[in-house]
DNA sequence: TTCTTTATTGCAACTTTGTCGCAATAAGTG
DNA sequence: CACTTATTGCGACAAAGTTGCAATAAAGAA
């Protein structure tokens, strides 16, 4: 909370309920949210505000989107979450949180090599888990 | 257009003017475009429709999604166009094509590692390309 | 604590985007 | 050419997203 509040400060953005209230949506959820989620988690604020706070808290890195099938879902980012991507099964709808020290990597590599600053990028595997192929059925 | 018509008739689908005129504004443009672009540039289809075909056509892999900033873009997929990723600049809003053996082999990896099996993946990277660093201004 | 400044919110009205059912149309096959 | 049925377009609607502006409430100063 005061993490998010000196990141507000610091941009002389001000910390009121209603981005207290998306931040803990989105921080006390274990996967990402949609907008749609997110605004049914947020009963006290509106949904013009919700538009505005997300954008807000996108520029300033303290959260991103990720892409999953039709939908962009939204998620804390770096500070307030160890960074991480996902395999997300399309059959039981689950994002499974995936650590890829090896992509950071390559990351780095490509970032040099085509001398581009990289400020964000998505990486995310759709699929069917170990679960549902094992749970198999009609595949 | 026989390769798309091919894949159609394995579905029992059949290849009308309203998706040729969709695919082909896919493959004439240089970049991935988003449902505003492709409704703009499809006019002799109506807007339903399009919904409707670009749903068929990301069911048979003939096109993908990628995600750029907060919105989705579609762009034709394998059979029709190597496979490749994309550098985003976000200050000159090109797409630079990229292509990266290492991360099929990355995601290779992970599928093994995870027992998941990997259907379908995204992987974007945003930032400033070469060209706009060197023109620097405000960076 | 109260005052002041101004960032932020909520509201209303609106635009855009996406969906649905159904009758009309047109592919593809014999 | 005729027939079957996938596909389209339309209209009406629902949902998602935007904008301007007046009211509200953070945050710092007095």
């Amino acid at each position: 909370m005061d993490a998010l509040n000196a990141i507000l400060k610091q941009h002389n953005l001000r910390l009121t309920d209603s981005r207290t209230e998306v931040f803990h949506a989105l921080a006390q959820s274990e996967v990402p949210l949609t907008i749609a989620d997110i605004t049914k988690a947020c009963p006290r604020t509106n949904r013009t505000s919700i538009y505005r706070i997300l954008e807000t808290f996108h520029q300033l890195h303290i959260i991103h989107t990720i892409h999953v099938g039709w939908k962009l879902h939204y998620e804390l980012a770096e500070p307030f979450v160890p960074h991480h991507h996902h395999l997300y099964c399309t059959r039981c709808k689950n994002a499974i949180p995936l650590q890829t020290p090896e992509l950071e990597r390559l990351i780095g590599y490509i970032s040099r090599q085509h001398q581009f600053q990289v400020q964000r990028h998505h990486f995310e595997l759709e699929g069917i888990c170990q679960r549902c192929s094992a749970t198999d059925s009609t595949q």
